[in-house]
DNA sequence: GGTTGTTGCTAAACCGGGTTAGCAGGCGGC
DNA sequence: GCCGCCTGCTAACCCGGTTTAGCAACAACC
């Protein structure tokens, strides 16, 4: 940007001291070095009346932290959800004083590797490596290097980073209970997933825990889980097949639909069967997509707290860069995000 | 990040030369400079096998540019629309090697202006200032200062700013072209916006300059607008509400939605009235939210080209960068970027 | 042989801060 | 009167590059 900036020498010179002085002033060692309070007032008067920034990129240069942090993801476009999480990292580190590079890998391992390269050219302070849907990453070996935090996914073998997501499996003990708590214990179908353990698509791990979740909570409660499909991809046309292919032989009472868009096909289905929603079948979600509120019924949906993700990064990423000289070497932690129920109109208690 | 990089004074070293010689070969001024071939090859070759790369921040020390553009926008969250707009700024951003600092005003100006100082403070070459919506912005001071671009927004008063937006009212006209090209001529109905070109909502410039693209098509074709309703705001449940209104009274044979979400509302107001789309009602539509192919049938929408607008606006901004020093004061330039039709299953010809 | 040019490289300054070592000057103690 | 100590400040170096000015060594020319 180009009108010239104010730089510390003519602070100091304003204020007819040294440019040592001026720094020390500044950075707020005064006391400590005995500066006299009237130097130290001149000082801080200049600055302010020449409406001194100091220039963070020479002092970069001097500290070698540039209060930066990257946030490198495999792509935030596809799933519209992502922009929280980026959002909530946004603000976490604003709050800080910190900005973010942002960067995309498209999966690819040499954008990659040149993105990861391109941050550690500008001397980021730390990475932020994140996956627009929750799995297990191999984690690259740039990011070992520096602090780094792994967020919406884990990593595939044990690593001294840490790792920030979703608590599914509660998710899915809240979405079963939701359907508990309506009264119902029967006719209970999945559509994307189960009803055994195995029955879930690869690599998505939100998949696996959900079901564990879900199959926690009604196991406990005693109730058998009437059927269950997975489906190829999680989108609403799956959605729609599974629930035409259900319905042509059965007569379910409610559905778990393993994400919004599944339930929208889900929707779909029931209403060419001439079911109501939920007179006549309830249905419970993950994700809390924005279609969630756009169908009619509102859909009753878990959500997927994007924002809370990306700050839980951002705190934890500041908390690692802070402790980093006792780099201990051992194992990073998971944290765990909690997935609030958004509670709508698309449950109700069973007719009997 | 930790591991202490390979600095230029080492591989100046390593080839036996000075740091001036290694610099100048590692620039490409070694010929320039009559630097001999054998100790460029020595050069290169240190730097090759020390994995040399150079540190950014330093050399911005220098020469004042840091390869960094900041992408200040009021929101990203909100619209997820707006995903690919990042998306299109950073990957022609990178293949440009540059980076893309991010940030959010959320609308408050004293975000935006702690966000733009954050920027400057370090040392960014130019500024993409973008909005979520197409709109009238007032240009923050600190934007004249240096290199910036509009994205997504045109300034409200003269401004040096350069913008990039949508082609909005050639995107009207598609539209209506749609309509007219599938036979329709009578019973063409407006959901969001229209009859008349005043009726629109305030604030959001897309909803004037697609009405007049509308009318513009329609008028050329000597056909008239049977009707149209203006919503609070552009959400399903309006065009809900809207569309069921204009049911009550009357059997439209066409509805142009201003954009999807309005589509969604009317999709579901036509269907409680027993209408089937596209044989009883054609609907064409704008923005192609995801949604748009969720719905059934899919959704035929002239498309938000949110990427290609992101693309532009980084190729707009360099652009200003490169010829910055003969800035002229004249006004900025507006670049429209066209807006792409997709032709899906909700468009018939009218039965006679 | 002295002047001028060319070739091939380097010393040193510079960007704008942060930091270390140390210097004047006043004071008190022996 | 000399020594040591405290107070209050600054000279000088550092970070890691880029860039300017200029210096040897040798060749060509008159």
């Amino acid at each position: 940007m180009s009108p010239r900036r104010v730089t510390l020498a003519e602070v100091a010179e304003h204020a007819g001291v040294s440019r040592t002085t001026a720094s020390l002033v500044l950075a707020g060692r005064g006391r400590e070095l005995r500066i006299s309070e009237s130097v130290e007032r001149r000082v801080v008067e200049a600055a302010k009346e020449l409406e001194y920034r100091p220039n963070i990129v020479s002092r970069s240069l001097r500290t070698g932290t540039t209060r930066t942090i990257g946030f490198v993801s495999d792509t935030v476009a596809t799933s519209r959800l992502a922009g929280d999480m980026i959002k909530g990292a946004l603000e976490a580190a604003r709050e800080r004083g910190m900005m973010l590079f942002i960067g995309e890998t498209e999966g690819e391992a040499d954008l990659e590797r040149g993105l990861l390269q391109a941050m550690s050219d500008r001397q980021v302070d730390g990475i932020i490596f994140a996956s627009m849907f929750t799995r297990a990453v191999k984690v690259p070996a740039a990011l070992t290097a520096g602090p780094a935090v792994l967020l919406n996914a884990v990593p595939k073998r044990a690593s001294a980073l840490s790792s920030v997501v979703p608590d599914e499996v509660e998710a899915g003990r809240a979405a079963a209970g939701v359907l508990l708590d309506a009264g119902h214990r029967d006719g209970i179908h999945l559509i994307g997933a189960g009803p055994r353990v195995r029955d879930v698509p690869p690599e998505a791990l939100a998949g696996v825990e959900r079901l564990t979740g879900i199959r926690d909570a009604l196991g406990q409660a005693g109730v058998r889980i009437a059927g269950g499909r997975v489906c190829p991809d999680w989108q609403p046309e799956y959605g729609y097949e599974a629930t035409r292919e259900l319905l042509e032989r059965a007569r379910p009472r409610a559905l778990i639909c393993l994400n919004d868009r599944l339930a929208v096909g889900a929707y779909q289905a029931l209403d060419d069967f001439g079911l109501k929603i939920p007179a006549d079948v309830s249905v419970v979600s993950f994700d809390d997509h924005p279609v969630a509120t756009w169908i009619r019924p509102k859909l009753t949906t878990v959500a997927l707290p994007h924002y809370e993700l990306g700050r839980k990064a951002v705190e934890v990423l500041l908390a690692e860069i802070d402790r980093d000289r006792e780099k201990t070497g051992q194992e990073g932690e998971t944290h765990r995000v909690p997935m609030p129920v958004r509670i709508r109109d698309s449950v109700a208690a069973p007719d009997a």
